[in-house]
DNA sequence: CTGAAAGCGCTTACAG
DNA sequence: CTGAAAGCGCTTACAG
């Protein structure tokens, strides 16, 4: 049992274990690290003690005389963006092996950017701040969570130890880890054009998103294979929002002629579309056949199930980690820009056309 | 402009910025932190040079010295389980305002169970690793958050600093906030009375989660306020899950009265509900009226909306942060248990009967 | 096998 | 106004 001091709140130090046990603290050390031969006798006393007092040993203390933390910062922009969890819960799956630990800044871009303030001085500060005290806390190694796949610029110049980029990345220099938006779309439309698909409509991203791009040259590059180019017409704007959707696609069903064949770049869009077909009372994927990106979990409830697009985003952060730790401990040196596959869910969303 | 050693991966220390300004360390100290009478001149000669060299103070030895970390231990069972990320971020927006940072230490508890292992033992021995690491980094003190909301019993006796649990309490010395399940039941169920419902039927989730039992409380409370007594066969158990629901559901439709009323438990179970009416061909809430728990995404799409229930997360971790720096700073010592309120999301998914 | 001592990078009385 | 020195809790050559 520890003893009432323990509990009381104060807390044990090498000097008093080694009081308590009549040896010197170089040999409570010893024996707490296991490096230097102790006799068993030594060891055992010592042992006991540690255990009656509950003792564990100064980190900080430890780390300042090491010059070696254990410690990566982790800079997140907004930890309540969907897919950073999952990110962070990577991350830690790695350090959990190799005996890291991480310390979590959050910028909360998202709340703050929604109250008005000018965000770009506002993130400066912030990141400025947050990389005091990152790197205050001698970190090993910074791994920042982007909330959207952008290129960052030179936001973490100047820093002096290692750097990895997750879901976003930077011109500059600096390794990162995306996922793949091209080349699942590519195959996303390979399957329907395989189920005889060749009226196809897209559901675009905002503009200025560099997803929304990529995934489009996909979706161009298979279409172009077969020799089909998109109409104008038929690559509607749905700014990644379900109910900025229904009103898009509305006029879809005014035409004397339906796509039969609709992409939405991700699945809050699918859904989007599906309940418009489902108003009009039509059916998927009998009259449209949809697909999605995201692999949310709305795609699990309803019917039909959509095709959608899974993206390794605990690899993603598992990943990051692993790029990172090699830096920290020399063997990589170089930057590194790596792009994780997804993965395509079947849904019955997609029909074969005759 | 930073200089090429310190862009090279070397550290400052304050000896280094003393010796280049010619002054002593004391002196750089002071005028770091602004707490002695430094002449102008001086003053201004040392902040030259630590612009110019980019130097950050080395928190582990301040810490150390100061025997303060200002540094709070979160320790999440899992990062992935949605509310958690929300209050995450209600501790680090206090955080934030008061000058603290958080380490994160995350059990992983989801994969972990789902691996097999014997969780009890898994679990007691990784709550110690994180206990030595958050505690031997000097936290000042813990919020535990939960993936479920249940009495934690034991799992973190004699820890010698102040701990918070969140979304979970223990039945043991320790504070904790939580939300409130029945309130809210409570007033939805009256929603429904109101507007003159009078068969209920409720879907339940798993009869081990205290939730199930405080949501059913509230709802029995209203119901028997106006001296309804819910049938057994309308008590049905969903688990909390979409697809067992919309089996669950599916004998309803074969009796010869549908309830004008269905209360489920979550919104998961309550779209399975609205999913399946719409399979029988009937429409909500004409012919049933449906009502949801948790302000998931999913009420937002599709239609008509559902009635559901906003629980307080982001303000739980706020909360839950404030109590612990009251216990850090010593204002308030006594053990706490916090309920906060919950907020009815108003939908179109409840109508009024004759 | 064990201990005295230096030192990691800071802060803070204290002296001048 | 400024500096010399002690000390926070550890680790690690080094000596014996």
């Amino acid at each position: 049992m520890p003893e009432k001091n323990v509990r009381a709140g104060r807390t044990m130090t090498l000097k008093e274990i080694a009081e308590r046990a009549g040896v010197s603290i170089a040999t409570v050390s010893y024996v707490l690290n296991g490096n230097a031969q102790i006799s068993d006798e030594t060891r055992q006393k010592v042992e006991k003690i540690i255990k009656e007092t509950g003792y564990r040993s100064n980190i900080l203390a430890k780390s300042l005389r090491k010059n070696k933390t254990s410690l990566v910062g982790v800079l997140v922009e907004d930890v309540t963006v969907w897919h950073t969890a999952y990110i962070i819960d990577g991350i830690n799956k790695l350090a959990e092996e190799k005996g890291y630990h991480t310390i979590l800044s959050n910028l909360r871009l998202l709340s703050k950017i929604e109250s008005q303030f000018e965000h770009i001085s506002i993130f400066k500060d912030d990141i400025n701040k947050a990389l005091d005290v990152l790197l205050g806390m001698q970190v090993d190694g910074i791994i920042y969570v982007g909330m959207h796949d952008r290129d960052l610029g030179d936001v973490l110049k100047d820093i002096s130890k290692p750097v990895v980029y997750c879901y976003c990345y930077t011109s500059n220099e600096g390794s990162s880890v995306r996922y793949s938006n091209k080349e699942p779309c590519y195959r996303m439309t390979k399957i329907f054009l395989e189920r005889g698909h060749r009226d196809f409509a897209v559901l675009k991203g905002n503009e200025q998103s560099e997803p929304t791009h990529l995934r489009m040259q996909g979706i161009e590059k298979a279409l172009s294979e077969v020799g089909i180019q998109l109409k104008k017409e038929n690559i509607i704007e749905g700014n990644w929002d379900y109910h900025r959707t229904r009103e898009a696609v509305r006029p879809l069903f005014e035409r004397p002629h339906l796509p039969t064949a609709v992409m939405a770049m991700n699945d809050d869009m699918a859904i989007a579309v599906r309940d418009e077909v489902f108003a009009h009372e039509l059916r998927v994927p009998e009259d449209i056949s949809i697909s999605g990106f995201d692999n949310a979990d709305i795609t699990y409830y309803g019917s039909p199930k959509i095709y959608t697009v899974d993206r390794p985003l605990q690899e993603m952060g598992y990943k990051a980690m692993e790029m990172l730790l090699d830096k920290v401990n020399g063997s990589k040196q170089e930057d590194m820009n790596i792009v994780l596959p997804c993965k395509i869910i079947e849904g019955t969303s997609i029909r074969r056309v005759e």
